[in-house]
DNA sequence: AACTCGGGGGG
DNA sequence: CCCCCAGAGTT
């Protein structure tokens, strides 16, 4: 039996079902789920697929949102980037008339779909023999061919998309294409891989010389910065936070969370009551609450706020209920909501 | 080629 | 804590 084979019918009986697997493969939903899944593990995907596909189930619907409606579905998710691109392309191809377009250099052209979102769509959506090469399949790759450094360059990646071309032949070049994805986030995994229940185990490179864990190489990243933040967490008496839009330019930049900054070194309290757009009598800081954001690790100090009135509010400030605040916001607005009822 | 952009889960 | 993840856009 030959490796495509094999490789495929371990995909037959070891794959997930997840909700955008079902058929007849919709292009749409195709779309939607490679562009959360753009650096986002599955398992987190999931959950929030079903929920924007209940909110905008088709690309018309999509283009006819509001683009906070986008971000608002697309809240705690991460890389708001590409909810605004999906909006972005949307509004293109309806407008377009001609549908979404079936090409991987068509779609490569649409924002925020690059290589490996172009071919995913046109192989998993459409049929076309394009080979993906998302950093499962580069693992897969790297440890199947001994890559080593070899996998960092361009050269390496040329020969990794060669490779998985070659395991087309005669097979559906998507179900190729998701069966190495499936295997690398399943059993080729970064650390302890199953290379007993591998279905190339057989001729990998890597597990033969009993190393797999070695490739691809970690790669290197930025150092990382500790930071420490406030957040003026002001509560209204009906229980509302206020929020404001976080400022274009800044991490975050166009959601709504309680007005945070660097902490500095002066009192904590007095800074985060100057952040308000109202005069308070005072408040109390919190533990903080960790979040990072890239190679941010941030630390927050609540400091809670309690106000008697919902007094009316600048341009950019809303008061909303935390929990449900029906504006685009990040995870940190939930944790901080947490810490400050607990 | 390097840098930026969120966030969480697993070792 | 460190590591990585169905990457893309900008510089």
């Amino acid at each position: 039996m030959s490796k495509s084979r094999r490789l495929l019918a371990w995909y037959r009986d070891a794959a997930r079902e997840l909700p955008w697997r079902v058929e007849p493969r919709d292009p749409y939903r195709v779309l939607v789920s490679e562009l959360m899944l753009q650096q986002t593990q599955v398992d987190r995907v999931v959950p929030r697929f079903d929920a924007f596909m209940v909110r905008f189930p088709t690309l018309a619907t999509l283009a006819e949102a509001d683009v906070s409606k986008v971000l608002e579905a697309w809240s705690g998710l991460g890389y708001y980037r590409r909810a605004r691109s999906l909006h972005r392309l949307a509004r293109e191809v309806v407008a377009r008339g001609s549908g979404l377009p079936q090409t991987a250099a068509e779609l490569c052209a649409l924002p925020g779909i690059g290589p490996y979102t172009a071919a995913a769509v046109a192989s998993l959506a459409f049929g076309a023999a394009e080979p993906v090469l998302d950093g499962n399949v580069m693992r897969v790759a790297a440890r199947f061919l001994t890559m080593g450094e070899e996998a960092r360059r361009a050269p390496g990646r040329a020969k990794a998309l060669r490779w998985v071309r070659g395991l087309m032949e005669g097979a559906e070049p998507g179900r190729v294409n998701e069966a190495l994805m499936e295997l690398g986030a399943t059993v080729c995994t970064p650390r302890a891989p199953a290379c007993p229940l591998c279905p190339l185990r057989e001729e990998c490179r890597a597990r033969v010389e009993g190393r797999p864990e070695e490739h691809p190489p970690a790669r290197r990243v930025r150092e990382p910065e500790h930071l420490r933040w406030l957040a003026a967490c002001a509560v209204s008496g009906r229980g509302r936070w206020l929020l404001r839009r976080v400022e274009a330019g800044a991490v975050l930049r166009g959601l709504w969370l309680p007005p945070f900054a660097d902490a500095g070194d002066g009192d904590v309290v007095a800074t985060a009551l100057g952040l308000l757009p109202f005069p308070v009598d005072g408040g109390v800081s919190l533990p903080p609450v960790r979040h990072s954001i890239t190679y941010r690790r941030i630390s927050v100090v609540p400091v809670r706020v309690a106000v008697a009135r919902e007094l009316p509010l600048p341009d950019g400030w809303a008061w909303a209920d935390p929990l449900v605040p029906g504006l685009p916001t990040s995870s940190l607005l939930a944790k901080l909501v947490r810490r400050a009822n607990k």
